[in-house]
DNA sequence: CGATATCTTGAGGAATCTCAATACTAGTGG
DNA sequence: CCACTAGTATTGAGATTCCTCAAGATATCG
């Protein structure tokens, strides 16, 4: 048997009346963002917020998909994992992004937070029966999965065929394009997640990860001057590295 | 400048008031499942059946996407490029496959015919017109596309974090499971794909699939008896590598 | 039946991994 | 405010898997 999920998961409450979405700052970039204010009004009467610290786990792979997610703050990954405990991730998160995108009965991947996550969590029933209603965000979910297909792709191309340089490379402008989309700089990087995380993301070891970055930074292309961030001090060049020299 | 796309592909001509759907084998299985006759009638005006001969190409990435395809015969294959001819296959698509789903404006990957190939074309503008009023044929769709990627995840774990032996592994059970899923024998199994082919799917070179085959076959875990087919010996323990021994 | 492409096998090399030691960072309590 | 601890990151040396290059075997097709 299996714990109930989320069960330590910090469920925000809700004075009546008041709808979260009012002051939700990622709308406008979410699956909502297609919503007009009274069909705002009927999605907010399923939502709840939920706050989850670092490494909390969300959900687990194989938990029954009773919530979908939409991240308002924080980093989440997603990951697979195999018997002997390897570990892919398949995915980190961002403000904006949908989580459960897989609208099936119980989950194919595990979601754990990254850094402290504020999430809106709708049961999926729920949204199903409203997804009924409101062909636009049905619609819009599609588009959303469109471009998860087409980014599930690129990863394959780089975990199949890059070098461990050439992937490092490939990771840290994906991670300033995604910034950039949420109206932040392309420089410095924000890298939130460990270097075990990064490794699993693109198929390497920890020190394969930190000796990469460190010659990245010899070279100059890159500097890491606080923890968790990276300036970019030559994109033309990353960008040459990340595409196969 | 780019050739028109599928310039030479053979464009089978069609008898007034005869719809190809009214013999299309793979109907059940495909996205056209969900249609009543009367929309299937609606959806059969805007198709036409195309044909592509082995290693033509269907389109490449970047083209605009004109068309969308259900594969009706045959093995296609889907693949990204890096600058200096690394190639990554991201699928092979069989019958019944929809082909062309990121409904985006351009293709993010191209395709290419295996062996002989037949495909239900579908104009994506119309298409998309039509799925305004077929809402259950979009809800279809999105199903469509949470399985593709599911599949997704599960080749990201490969590629990025399992051995050439569990690589094979798995590459010939997920053959065998669509195999059945088409109505087909687990055993033998189908390679209509070459070497090369499984390489650039599994992350490998052809040498190391070659090699890792004869092992498999020196173990006694599957036989190659003819070309271009797998028997599988002992699907237990060909599982138990699969999944990380 | 010969020509060509594809596949298999072999030997050596290279990229990345594993194991191990050291350095750094952040949080804790004296 | 500083020492201590635990976790995280970096660096080093050797091992291993897989790749590269090359030759030979097999299959395919005109």
């Amino acid at each position: 048997m299996r714990l109930p999920q989320n069960s330590d998961a910090q469920s925000i409450p809700r004075r009546k009346g008041e709808s979260p979405c009012a002051t939700c700052g990622i709308r406008e970039m979410s699956v909502c963002a297609v919503l007009s204010d009274e069909e705002l009004d009927r999605l907010a009467e399923i939502i709840s917020a939920t706050r989850f610290a670092p490494r909390q786990l969300i959900f687990q792979e194989g938990d029954p998909a009773a919530y979908l997610f939409n991240v308002t703050g924080g980093t989440v990954k997603l990951y697979k994992l195999l018997a002997d405990g390897r570990r892919q991730i398949t995915g980190f998160l961002f403000p904006g992004d949908f989580l459960g995108l897989a609208l099936n009965e119980s989950y194919a991947y595990g979601a754990e937070a990254v850094t402290e996550v504020s999430l809106c969590r709708f049961p999926r029933r729920k949204l199903e029966a409203l997804l009924e209603e409101f062909p636009k965000m049905e619609k819009r979910l599609l588009g959303i999965a469109s471009n998860e297909l087409a980014a599930a792709q690129d990863q394959m191309l780089l975990l199949g065929r890059k070098s461990a340089q050439e992937k490092i490379a490939s990771f840290l402008l994906i991670l300033a394009h995604r910034a950039v989309e949420r109206g932040g700089p392309p420089s410095p990087i924000d890298l939130p997640m460990s270097r075990a995380d990064i490794a699993d993301y693109l198929g390497l070891t920890i020190e394969t990860v930190s000796r990469t970055l460190t010659t990245l930074k010899k070279n100059e292309l890159i500097s890491l001057a606080q923890a968790g961030q990276v300036e970019v001090l030559q994109r033309r060049k990353l960008e040459a590295i990340a595409q196969g020299s």
